[in-house]
DNA sequence: CCCAAAATCCAACGTCTGATGGATATTGCG
DNA sequence: CGCAATATCCATCAGACGTTGGATTTTGGG
């Protein structure tokens, strides 16, 4: 048979030791067309040929199209909680220094944020669709997500309660800050001009934070 | 033939009087859908089942899916441009009169804002989705949107001059608002006690406001 | 009352979707 | 080498999708 189009990925060819092992790629290339586009916009077929295979490898790496969803998913959040979680422990271990460390802290923690999300906007994208259809992914919520949102509250409270700084409804504010982020992000996968949006946007934030944060009185 | 299941609504019945016009009918069940669960995710069948009619007649009356969906923007758009306008105009006159009326004025236009939204929690699910897709929709933003978006952003710029307020980034001060307003309509729609939730988040965006825009030094 | 226009439903078309069975090729191990 | 396990592709299925043509019924004006 005449296959002249492209032999790089023969039929059958596992355990393949220079490049990346298949899911991986699978799951990265569907990570970033579910980002973009969503869950129902997104065909297999695509998936497959992002990552120039057939549509069956996918299958049979994957199984559904609903458990690989979860699958980006969970490696989105998993990445998220751990560049997160080393960031609010140091933040932590500065409240206890006082109010300087402390706020120094909590602009660490606003960086490190806003880092990861600029370094991976496809979590954005995935993340904002996560909240447009809560009942698909409350597992994976109450798996990555809420205990890392809920850790960030708990330094925020922890520092309320310490007179560091003041806000009666700390969960509110981290929330204000995330999603200002995220639309940050999503503004920057659309328009042009990213290095000024990023500066001016980081620089609000800070300022967010002394605004929001100011020292009690 | 039998006919017996509901003939409420039988073939053939233009005009009916004590109803809504059928178009109507179908933009808002259409647009409920298209909120909740995004464009691809919503059928033709499943949006004519919503009104009870058929699905020749949805075509019959907007035409393509494509078609029906901007319809939805635009009426969803074009009821938040009408609601808003009114309040940012008020709030402009309010600066003539000093910084006291000034920060009142912008209280009162972040209250019906919320308002608003509370109102209609699925302008919410269209506004986040036209932030994910931003090709679909790009036309819409410029006629509805951006103008009313850039006329908020225009009288906090008219305060900064006038010494009324200070904040070098009035767009993201608004973006920032916004978007926190739409994580609280979202946080709603799927998550119980309400009118706490409604209450706390209310007291949160006044705070809000008077901490981002304190009275200049 | 009659007739054109409008509105509604039914049935169907072609296409695309997610998913699968089976054939074939590659690997690693004994 | 030989063989089991794995991986990949091709062809295909059943169903859902958006869309349409045509028949039927109601409306409103002359």
């Amino acid at each position: 048979m005449e296959r002249m189009t492209t032999p790089r990925r023969g039929p059958g060819r596992p355990r393949r030791a220079d490049q990346r092992a298949t899911p991986d790629v699978i799951i990265e290339a569907a990570a970033g067309l579910f980002a973009r586009r969503g869950f129902d916009a997104v065909g297999m077929r695509e998936v497959a040929a992002a990552c120039g295979v057939d549509v069956a490898t996918v299958h049979h790496h994957m199984g559904t199209k609903a458990a690989l969803y979860e699958c980006c998913f969970a490696r989105v959040f998993a990445a998220e909680s751990e560049a997160l979680t080393r960031a609010v422990a140091t933040a932590r271990e500065g409240l206890a220094a006082g109010p300087g460390p402390a706020m120094a802290a909590l602009h660490e923690l606003v960086d490190v944020f806003i880092d990861f999300l600029e370094d991976r906007p496809e979590v954005t994208g995935l993340w904002l669709r996560r909240w447009l259809e809560p009942d698909r992914h409350a597992e994976l919520d109450q798996r990555y997500s809420e205990p890392l949102y809920r850790a960030v509250e708990q330094v925020l409270a922890e520092a309320d309660a310490a007179g560091v700084l003041s806000e009666p409804q700390p969960h509110l504010a981290v929330r204000s800050l995330v999603w200002s982020v995220h639309a940050h992000v999503v503004g920057l996968l659309s328009g042009a001009n990213g290095a000024r949006q990023r500066r001016e946007f980081r620089a609000f934030a800070h300022r967010w934070l002394d605004r929001m944060y100011p020292p009690p009185a």
